[in-house]
DNA sequence: CTCCTAACTGAAAGATCATTCAAGAATAGC
DNA sequence: GCTATTCTTGAATGATCTTTCAGTTAGGAG
């Protein structure tokens, strides 16, 4: 009983959430949140608790839907070599046209908020532990059709995650499709390069463009 | 004539950058900065203006200083490869033990700042120019010298910005030297391994330890 | 329809921030 | 030593920020 709520908690909660991606923490106000999720200060509190709270929130939000659907693509082909071309390029787009142009709100947050909060220290090695994780699923498989080069295998994983970040900050200086296309390229040009011998490998697609 | 400055404006500065590198632009307040710097508010403005100044005058001084002596030790060396190793081995050995264990001041702006300043974007461009410009340079000394496999060259400078920018964010996680090892390595392995022949180069200690 | 309860509103509180400024202190030139 | 000039001090200013709260509105239960 008594008045039910005048909007939607999930929709606030994403509209907070881009301002965050955006803006970062400390830059996005409160009364700007407030105006980006249509509601006010004591609705914006009885709803989330805090600015801390609601921040904790959105990233949360932000792993379970932003960021496990691009690592969805990269568990869910069947080769694992595709998995992380599909990766990359979906990256790279998003990078150039779409919501990634903000970077990525994880590793932005991680650069403001890892000598702040030691809480969100968890959520952070949380994500960074998935990606890795399915960057060696996508490289043992990619290993075991004989995609990779000799020599490349999972343990390439951690470099692949460091790739990513490091994107994700590029993004940031707005560097356009060519210079991010490069890096993407190269990264996957050191797993699969068949260096002497390029008849080696029967797929070839990865400097299709 | 008049008095005399009571305080050394460098070792001001380099208080000051060393709280914004920590801390961040936003999180660091003026009265944290004038404790660091050890002087009064008033002087702070009367020697560099704004607190928006003097953080550029700090991202400057690090420009110049730290980041500079970085690259040297990459372009210093008259062998390329060697070059890169210890560019690197230095990089990993600051973030486990020393100042870049948080992370490396202009990556921290430039997710900070990208969105707010266009003139601190002058900065950050220039910087991450230089770092690819000292990559090419020693990728294509290495090149010449033979050190690099076929199909690697200068072009893989952006991927190592990359790579470079991502570990700075991955510090910030404090993740242990192993893991940080592990990044760089197989860094430099997508560039000089020697897949199927592994006697073709005379230089291999890049699996030295 | 009425009442009870929960949500909404928007102004206010209380803290902190960047910045300024008047007053005192110290130096260089005469 | 005197004066003009510059630096330092530390409190004050005005803005802004996060958070709260009293008053109002609206929906469900009886």
């Amino acid at each position: 009983m008594g008045r039910t709520r005048g909007f939607d908690t999930e929709q606030a909660l994403d509209a907070a959430l881009e301002t965050f991606w955006v803006h970062g923490y400390d830059a996005s106000s409160m009364p700007e949140l407030c105006r980006a999720m249509g509601i006010q200060p004591g609705s914006a509190y009885a709803a989330f608790g805090s600015k801390r709270d609601l921040f904790r929130a959105a990233l949360q939000r932000y792993a379970r839907t932003v960021s496990s659907e691009a690592v969805l693509g990269l568990t869910s082909s069947p080769s694992g070599l595709d998995g992380l071309r599909s990766y990359f390029d979906d990256l790279v787009e998003a990078m150039v046209d779409g919501r990634r142009r903000w970077g990525c709100l994880i590793t932005n947050s991680l650069v403001e908020f890892a000598e702040r909060d030691p809480d969100l220290a968890g959520v952070f090695d949380l994500h960074l532990a998935n990606l890795e994780a399915a960057f060696e699923a996508a490289l043992t498989r990619a290993k075991a059709a004989g995609d990779l080069r000799s020599g490349a295998g999972p343990e390439q994983a951690k470099l692949l995650v460091a790739v990513v970040q490091g994107m994700n900050v590029l993004a940031k200086a707005r560097p356009g499709r060519p210079a991010l296309r490069s890096v993407a390229d190269a990264a996957l040009a050191g797993l699969v390069a068949a260096p002497d011998a390029p008849r080696l490998s029967d797929r070839c697609g990865y400097l299709q463009d």
